[in-house]
DNA sequence: CGAGCACTTGATCGCTTTCAATAGCTGTGG
DNA sequence: CCACAGCTATTGAAAGCGATCAAGTGCTCG
């Protein structure tokens, strides 16, 4: 694997805070990477204010569009995040010399476009109580997918992300995303330990509130 | 350009009828392939009926998903279609073989996903009102783009969408749609011609509808 | 202890949906 | 030629869901 020693003479690493803004939309990009450890997210703003989370950056993902100049959104660290960044010549030099590059970044596209679409179905279609549910079984996937004995049951994590935060990520306000939390809660959906962490009794049912086609019980 | 040479050694045309569905969720895809005439869409649909458009397919448009077998979404053709196709076994040997088109492809995804990013904003955080300017001016602005000769005035195009293929790509009601495009009209915003025909006597004023950062009258 | 922040909860408002009736168009068949 | 079915679109009235406005709670940190 010739192409990771090469990746790895041109890697350097950046710590960003929990708030900062890691690129500012419109600005130029000097480099690509991906998320260590902590969340980021993409975000767009209308010149009203109203703004719109495009975008849930978790550990792996990728950041940065190869071959465009300017950045599209903004990216902002939600908590403490660490990056592994690549300058973005010699990043798109290697892409071009090493077609194997070029293609595990077309898969990962294809994934975040995916990802983008499913999203669309839930900004477009769910009703709140949809939306947040649907939320949740998101960041409940993503997290047992990080966890490398595969199923931990019961199913619990912590929140990354505040009420407002989510209210973006959900094409809601933040005062009816804490009103159908606590609907959940009160319905024994979800049981909550303080505001932040989160454990899911029955993720089959959190799914049906989801309004996807689950018709099971198991994840991934 | 030798892949263009063996692109054309497998490449095939076909026809679809306005209505027929090009490709089912969750069937074997063994083809990808590009709009060659007409409109399609990318419809997911929920099992309760709700269904939601994520993409919208328009002439030189990429339909398919090189390396996955399934297909995640209706594509449905809108008018009469004329698709350029590629087996797929084929088309992913010789990408693999030729850099240039999975650069290409790779390009024209995270086209794709711009779109569709853009289109979570119209979705997530606009008024109906808002959600009928922004669609009629992306189809004002592909289809001047489609003009050889660049800036046709005045702005006239046919609207080649059904109130109700509308209203899915916005997440809406049809008879929202039907208001919203009757209020435009009443505000000298737009002039109808029949039900499918608009024009557009000043773009400027379409874009401030629709909620962009429009500050100027140019396209592209 | 008080300021600041994230969150919750209540009351009311209004936009979009829902339900329903009607119009206009096209194609078919008596 | 007209009647009628079937489809698309428009329009009206009423209902409902989420937004908005407004307190108030609980936690952390100075």
């Amino acid at each position: 694997m010739d192409e990771l020693v090469e990746l790895d003479k041109i890697k350097y690493y950046r710590r960003f805070e929990a708030g900062q803004t890691i690129v500012w939309s419109g600005d130029q990009m000097e480099f690509v990477g991906s998320v260590v450890t902590g969340i980021a997210t993409l975000t767009q703003t209308m010149e009203d204010g109203r703004t719109q989370m495009v975008g849930l950056l978790l550990p792996s993902d990728f950041v940065g569009r190869p071959g465009r100049d300017g950045a599209a959104y903004d990216v902002v660290a939600v908590s403490d995040v660490v990056m592994c960044c690549f300058r973005k010549r010699p990043f798109e030099k290697l892409m071009a010399e090493t077609p194997h590059i070029a293609h595990r970044l077309l898969e990962m596209t294809l994934d975040e476009l995916d990802a983008a679409r499913e999203w669309m179905v839930v900004l477009g279609r769910k009703t709140a109580r949809e939306k947040i549910a649907s939320l949740l079984t998101i960041l409940a996937r993503r997290d047992a997918s990080l966890t490398p004995d595969g199923l931990v049951r019961p199913l619990e994590f912590r929140l990354p992300l505040t009420r407002e935060a989510m209210a973006d990520y959900l094409g809601l306000t933040l005062e009816t995303v804490s009103r159908q939390i606590s609907a959940l809660r009160k319905d024994g959906v979800i049981v909550l330990q303080g505001k932040r962490h989160v454990s899911v009794p029955d993720i089959g049912r959190l799914m049906e509130e989801a309004g996807d086609d689950s018709d099971g019980g198991f994840l991934v």
